[in-house]
DNA sequence: ATCTTGTCGTGATGCAAATCACACGACAGG
DNA sequence: CCTGTCGTGTGATTTGCATCACGACAAGAT
């Protein structure tokens, strides 16, 4: 349990029980809480393109990802895709869906070797009715999900242009990545393809959404890196 | 409590602890959450067109349906607005918002004259923190609520078309209307600038595609009821 | 009886973006 | 070396639907 080893099994232990980010799902709880959640908790890594989960698949469990990135994504029967997210370490997949027993709304694949928590869906009901402030804690994480899902639906529902919502992605990239030195620069991980995906279009409107910001000097390229040269007009875009 | 009197407050109190809805939300607690809910709640009637909260502002509680209908919509900065759903009788509002103290993402405006029980903010936080049981039926709740955001953001996202919207839309309705003798038959009580708001389009596009559906002989309209003649085309349009 | 106000029906017009159809560099593997 | 397969860039063409601009009709309001 403590972080003794430099590698492997502490980085396993905080991503799930860690005590210094109350944000987390299942930090500060109770000392018998997280044994408890210990001995029902199993770990494994997955390699690039694995699925944890595909959309329509009853729930198994929760995945809590300690490293890696995860793409998720919905599919219609006629091919189309759009991709809600991409999951970073510390977040909780499946989460609903084990809840409710419902489908799993998105598929999970992942986009480059991750570590992650899996845990059974009995065992972890079971684990909720027994603590209270698990439960409690469920629901607020639950509440967030909600929140941004309904930030998704603003999105693809009140913006009217493709550039409107390219411009809101950079922001949110933007404003992600504020821990880095330079809040302005992003690194770029996803192909054309996919960003059109996450704003639902096609990918060449992307490609002339890219060349058009930077021939109006917003954006910048320096290798995969983009710089945001003109934050206030790509705001201006987003607020119509 | 007990529901002596055929009008008024013993629909309320059904409406918040009923004992015979299993899926709703304070249903089947125990007598002491019972007793506890029904002194923090209170209860009022609002008029057509009263807001009971509106999107943006801090969450001052949660307030349970007992009759009536209310609008749930968004809009943007520029006026445009779509409408999420019509919440019945049963449904509770403005839960997520008021669990993770995150502004309403919403707006509530009633239809019709309804009555509902409203629960202020730290009362029923402080309820959920000493009834397990019910922050675990929460959280429960919270999902439904995640699932159907997710099968907005499907539509929203994922249909090509207007009529493919129109057509899913219909069919939600006929499955709500499920209850009634005739399966098919749904009673329309909104205007098409309504239903253009909730499939994300247009006025006079719902005009036309009324017309066009009916004129393909798979509606008919029978005073203000709507009757499907040819459910199979519907379902087809829709998983294209 | 005459205004207003809200709802519905329908044509004409314009445009943003999907779609189709390429071409080109990068890069991996046989 | 050639030959896939990806990711990209850009034109030409098509199209679904928003938007504008009406007219018709019903229900209250005055």
């Amino acid at each position: 349990m403590s972080a003794r080893t430099p590698y492997g099994l502490s980085i396993i232990d905080n991503c799930l029980t860690c005590r210094f980010r109350e944000d987390r799902l299942f930090c500060n709880l109770s000392p018998s809480a997280v044994q408890k959640l210990n001995d029902i908790k199993s770990t494994a890594t997955y390699p690039k393109s694995a699925v944890l989960f595909m959309e329509g698949q009853l729930p198994r469990g929760v995945f809590v990802l300690c490293n890696g990135k995860v793409k998720l994504s919905m599919s219609s029967s006629d091919g189309k895709t759009i991709i809600l997210k991409i999951a970073q370490p510390g977040d909780v997949l499946g989460l609903s869906a084990t809840v409710s027993n419902r489908p799993y709304e998105v598929t999970a694949e992942i986009m480059e070797p991750t570590q992650a928590n899996f845990i059974p869906r009995e065992a972890f009901l079971h684990f909720l009715r027994d603590h209270g402030e698990a439960a409690l804690r469920v629901a607020e994480q639950l509440s967030q999900n909600y929140h941004a899902a309904y930030e998704e639906i603003r999105t693809l529902g009140l913006s009217s242009s493709a550039s409107e919502k390219f411009a809101k992605l950079l922001l949110e990239w933007s404003a992600d990545a504020a821990d880095s030195t330079h809040p302005l620069q992003v690194k770029l991980t996803l192909t054309h393809e996919e960003i059109a995906g996450m704003i639902g279009t096609s990918r060449e409107t992307v490609t002339r959404l890219f060349a058009d910001f930077k021939k109006k000097q917003w954006l910048q390229l320096k290798g995969s890196t983009l710089v945001i040269r003109n934050k206030p007009a790509l705001e201006k875009i987003v607020h119509s």
